[in-house]
DNA sequence: CAGTGGTCTAGACCACGCT
DNA sequence: GCGTGGTCTAGACCACTGT
């Protein structure tokens, strides 16, 4: 039954967005008990194939269109840091104006744990500002992040206070604005399916994994920022280049 | 129900690699329906919590240690081209020996479509080698490639023939027999659920999404090799360097 | 062979969305 | 208020895994 709803959907006989038929409609068509239509819409529903509204129906996942994060963003919020223009690699990523950009934030003051010390090249317990930031284009939220700085660098500066977020430039800028220029990026990228305060977080529909960035900001061989960047992965596709020359 | 369940794997009640109770005794112990646990641990799967085998039951998924591939990869496989040790990206990335590393391969000539002659930037109908790997650890499978040669550059050579494979220092290796020295790497990183045939030809466990890499191997400005690379998120972190100077 | 999960039926009540 | 999906019960037969 999955099989034969799946050709569907692949060969457009249902298209994108579209609704199937109600689970009591499959009942009849299939003749199968209503657990079984439940079953079948469950195998789709984890293979991202459909997605399911309370109340309103099942329906065929409309694709949505894929953007890059390239890894040249840095380098294009470094080039911008001086040009005062309003852009972040955010912004730029998502390819929308600044006004479209809004910014959940929260911040807090933390001892660094095992992992966050070991990526800053820091003694556990190290006081960092915290930053939870949850990222939406047009208000639909996009992606989520969890920044650290090291306190005794930031305390007291602009950095430090929420109301300057969002800042132009992002990361780069600020960083900048402290003295510091970045030299280098290094991003680890894993995947996984989301977890319960992601899928809420986030709107993420059943059956999409999230990639999973954990960045560190290089200044000065130094590691001045650590972040771990939560996106939905069905929305986006990363771009490296390495050049070996 | 899930939330006891999730709870007792989190708190380590249930070590990663224990067998939970079977469904019937779940169904005493919490005096629900097997239709009921059955959801509750379909829950569980989705999340990537825990795993069910035929017959052997319902086990908190076993921590695997991640490995990591760098994106310095194809700078050491080049550094070595010349060495003639037995390696390639994939039993280093593995940290296996080279006699514990297996490949099933399947080789045929076809013509380019739409989105792969956009890649190597040429037309489409260009006649192409495929040449699809299973890659196997110790006989576990795991990680499935499509990679793309130009017909025109390999036809005759020992390039173009699967007895040759697993070919030491792989794809930069080969390439150099051709007489190409690549120069850059471009991947573009995706996440989403697996199909059915990479849960089949991969074993992967459900709940568990897969890393798929667009890699173009760039040699003298030209794209030579265009490949896509699929691997089950749960045993990889991918590692990338962003040099901004 | 006993015990496990895989699949299915036939019925029930509830919560939500739309009109 | 009607139709949608969300959840649940109680029972059945089958397929696979281990001993």
């Amino acid at each position: 039954m999955a099989d034969e709803l799946r050709r569907r959907i692949m060969s457009g006989a249902t298209p994108p967005g579209a609704l199937l038929p109600s689970e009591s409609t499959l009942m009849a068509e299939f003749s199968v008990a209503r657990g079984t239509v439940r079953e079948a819409l469950a195998v789709l529903r984890a293979e991202g194939l459909v997605a399911t509204e309370m109340g309103r129906g099942t329906y065929a996942r409309p694709v949505v269109p894929v953007r890059r994060l390239g890894s040249d963003r840095y380098r294009k919020e470094l080039d911008q840091v001086r040009s005062g223009e309003l852009v972040t690699s955010f912004t730029a990523d998502q390819q929308i104006a600044w006004s479209a950009y809004t910014l959940d934030k929260k911040f807090r003051e933390t001892p660094a744990n095992e992992t966050i010390a070991e990526l800053f090249g820091v003694e556990p317990g190290t006081m960092l500002l915290e930053r939870r930031f949850v990222f939406r284009a047009h208000g639909t939220p996009q992606q989520m992040s969890t920044s650290y700085l090291l306190l005794e660098m930031v305390a007291g500066t602009p950095v430090a206070d929420p109301a300057n977020e969002p800042w132009p430039g992002g990361n780069t800028s600020q960083l900048y604005s402290l003295g510091h220029t970045i030299i280098s990026v290094r991003e680890q990228v894993r995947a996984r399916m989301p977890r319960a305060d992601e899928v809420d977080a986030l709107k993420i529909p059943g059956g999409v994994p999230v990639l999973v960035l954990t960045r560190q900001t290089y200044a000065d061989e130094r590691v001045l920022e650590v972040a771990d960047i939560t996106i939905p992965a069905d929305r986006v596709s990363l771009d490296y280049q390495i050049d070996l020359r």
